[in-house]
RNA sequence: GCGCCCUUAGCUCAGUUGGAUAGAGCAACAGCCUUCUAAGCUGUGGGUCGGUGGUUCGAAUCCACCAGGGCGCGCCA
């Protein structure tokens, strides 16, 4: 059974409904909701129930409402019962049954709240997917975390989840990367060489000319020795070292990439390889298999409208039929020079996925992507004869903010500019939470004042700081009545009668709602709904802290009042435990005090 | 020119997928510490939800058009 209170009443109120209306649709049903009241005066929740279904029960809503009335004023749990509006029903609920919530709670630790929504689907959330040419920046990191945050979220509300990364080691850009590379290796034995003499027998020249590939080139160095290049320490005929010092280089840099992820707390699953994908063959059998399909053909494109490239000229090139499925042009596959584009591995890359057997994609992109999402889409739905769903989640760009002023992406000016600095100046937790005090596909100003804050503005550390302080309590509650006394065990059979306060209720109100939470964030694909809700859940706890301040009979601990006090404790201890579930999906560690 | 995203209080942002009188924080003002962390809490003021139409019992939310900001638009990834 479902720890929801509010899905479970709405399951009673449907069948309230059916006796009304025996012929309901059910896609009549499915429109029925039960929510939170926002306002308190209306009784704790409102079902629209008799408003969906009026039209097709032919019958007025406030008709229906009455007779929803009686049927509900009989449930158990129902307190109260009134039409309110055009027909809303709102409930009235006996605390007894929001009560009832506290031992499920400190039961299920932090597995309250998971949800079956999920139905087993398996998915398959890629995110981050930086190319391995130079470290991870502030850029990569916002999708970092939106993304292993919203695997985590789909993980708990009961999808079976695969967190993916895919190396982008294929194509021109790391061959431009093994130059670089080679460069730094050049300098590491010594070579006479310039840098601009170098560069200018570079085709298309150097670049990546970072100083992070300096200890790539020292490596490199070590492992070979001079054996790379000329005797004079000249460039060497490329056939001879670019393979090798391309893959090395790759390694080496995967290896920090790694080692960034793990410093943010990113565990992904899988890393998949383009250049293993396009070595296998694996972008010639798409082409082959979508050209059997009728999906491709030699043509040539309309330049774009408005803006014209300078050295456009039409040039016939392998299509895919994208405008078959929605997408607004034909997107190539092959350049007019016969080479596979980016995109056409990246469509082998998700066929492979496909191959896996996962009923839902996600991506997670930097919004400079999201004119490539359609055309993937377009691609998976071709692969997949509309099975899969393919679904990208975009996010917006971060500035990074101090003093109120845009900190500049210079290394010189003593600015960070990568993960690693970012890590360094405000600590993983912090990162990661404020990273999801946004909607994704907002801007966002990442203020680094702001971050490190101790002020209510600081959606972490007020969250972190209720935490701390159930924590607190609990522990100045072992002092008071020994260990074995407040374990989560014993306070599950606290009698809760005494927790009747306006504050009290709220929060328990508030726990209460933590599943429905889960469930619409992980449906919505919005992880940040999970900060937002620990930010009002700690709000609640803190004013309940200072009602004890004013009204000494609500202080948690009361040791002349063991009772009382055991009721309280296991207030303070579910709100820990929900606090500490919400954490997890967001990647973050809770804190155990503040000093 | 086209497509996608955004526009909510002076500022930074939420808004339970269409629900009731649109909410927080910051900033301003007025209060609360012999007591579990005052790093907190309470109260006051502040809004034509960018604009105009439409859909319906009901719109910040959905649709159309318009305005402003961001991103993107073959042979880059």
């Amino acid at each position: 059974m479902t720890h929801d209170i509010y899905a479970r009443m709405r399951d009673t109120v449907i069948a309230a409904l059916r006796q009304i209306v025996p012929d309901l649709p059910d896609d009549i049903a499915a429109r029925v909701e039960v929510t939170p009241t926002k306002d308190q005066a209306h009784g704790d929740m409102a079902t629209n129930a008799a408003l969906v279904s009026a039209k097709a029960a032919r019958q007025a809503p406030q008709k229906i409402a009455a007779a929803l009335v009686a049927f509900l004023g009989e449930a158990p749990e129902v307190a109260g019962v009134s039409i309110a509006g055009p027909g809303f029903v709102n409930l009235r609920i006996e605390p007894i049954a929001f009560r009832a919530l506290l031992p499920i709670i400190l039961a299920n630790g932090e597995a309250y709240g998971d949800s079956s929504t999920g139905n087993d689907l398996r998915v398959n959330v890629e995110y981050v997917s930086a190319n391995p040419t130079g470290p991870m920046h502030v850029g990569h990191c916002r999708g970092a975390v939106v993304g292993d945050a919203l695997a985590n979220l789909l993980a708990k509300a009961g999808y079976d989840v695969t967190k993916e990364y895919y190396i982008n080691d294929a194509g021109a850009q790391v061959t431009a990367l093994a130059w670089a590379a080679y460069w730094r290796y050049l300098q590491a034995i010594g070579t006479k060489l310039s840098e601009e003499d170098f560069s200018n027998e570079v085709p298309g020249g150097l670049q990546y000319r970072g100083e992070y590939l300096i200890p790539v080139g020292q490596r490199l160095a070590e492992i070979h020795g001079p054996s790379l290049a000329q005797p004079d320490l000249g460039i060497a005929a490329p056939e001879e070292w670019i393979d090798l010092v391309r893959d090395q280089t790759i390694d080496m840099m995967m290896g920090e990439i790694r080692g960034d992820l793990d410093l943010l707390g990113v565990d992904q699953h899988v890393f998949s390889s383009e250049r293993a994908l396009v070595e296998a063959g694996a972008t010639d059998v798409l082409i082959d298999r979508l050209r059997s399909d009728d999906l491709i053909y030699e043509g040539v494109l309309e330049p774009p409208k408005g803006k014209t490239p300078e050295d456009w000229e039409p040039r016939p090139q392998t299509l895919f039929r994208a405008t078959n499925f929605g997408d607004d042009v034909d997107r190539p596959l092959r350049k007019s020079d016969g080479s596979a584009t980016y995109f056409a591995n990246d469509i082998a890359y998700h066929a492979s996925k496909l191959d896996r057997g996962f009923d839902i994609l996600i991506d997670v992109l930097g919004a400079d992507h999201g004119g490539y999402v359609p055309r993937m889409r377009a691609a998976v739905q071709a692969l997949s004869g509309g099975r899969t769903k393919f679904e990208a989640v975009l996010c917006q760009i971060v500035h990074i903010m101090r003093g109120g002023q845009p900190v500049r992406m210079s290394k010189r000016a003593g600015t960070f500019v990568t993960l690693r600095d970012l890590l360094e100046e405000v600590g993983r937790d912090v990162v990661r939470f404020t990273m999801l005090t946004r909607k994704a596909d907002a801007q966002m100003e990442f203020d680094l004042d702001q971050a490190v804050a101790q002020t209510r503005d600081n959606l972490s550390f007020y969250v972190q700081y209720a935490h701390a302080r159930c924590r607190s309590v609990l522990r100045a509650a072992e002092e008071m009545f020994g260990p074995d006394a407040v374990t989560s065990r014993s306070l599950e059979s606290a009698t809760l009668d005494c927790l009747d306060d306006d504050a009290e209720m709220t929060l328990i109100r508030r726990l209460a709602t933590w599943p429905r939470v889960v469930e619409a964030a992980a449906t919505a694909r919005e992880p940040h709904r999970i900060a937002f809700f620990l930010y009002d859940l700690a709000a609640d706890f803190h004013m309940l802290w200072n009602r004890g301040k004013e009204d000494a009979t609500l202080r948690f601990l009361q040791k002349e009042q063991p009772a009382d006090t055991m009721a309280r404790l296991a207030l303070v201890a579910a709100t820990a435990v929900v606090i500490r579930s919400g954490l997890a999906v967001m990647g973050v560690e809770p804190v155990e005090e503040m000093r």
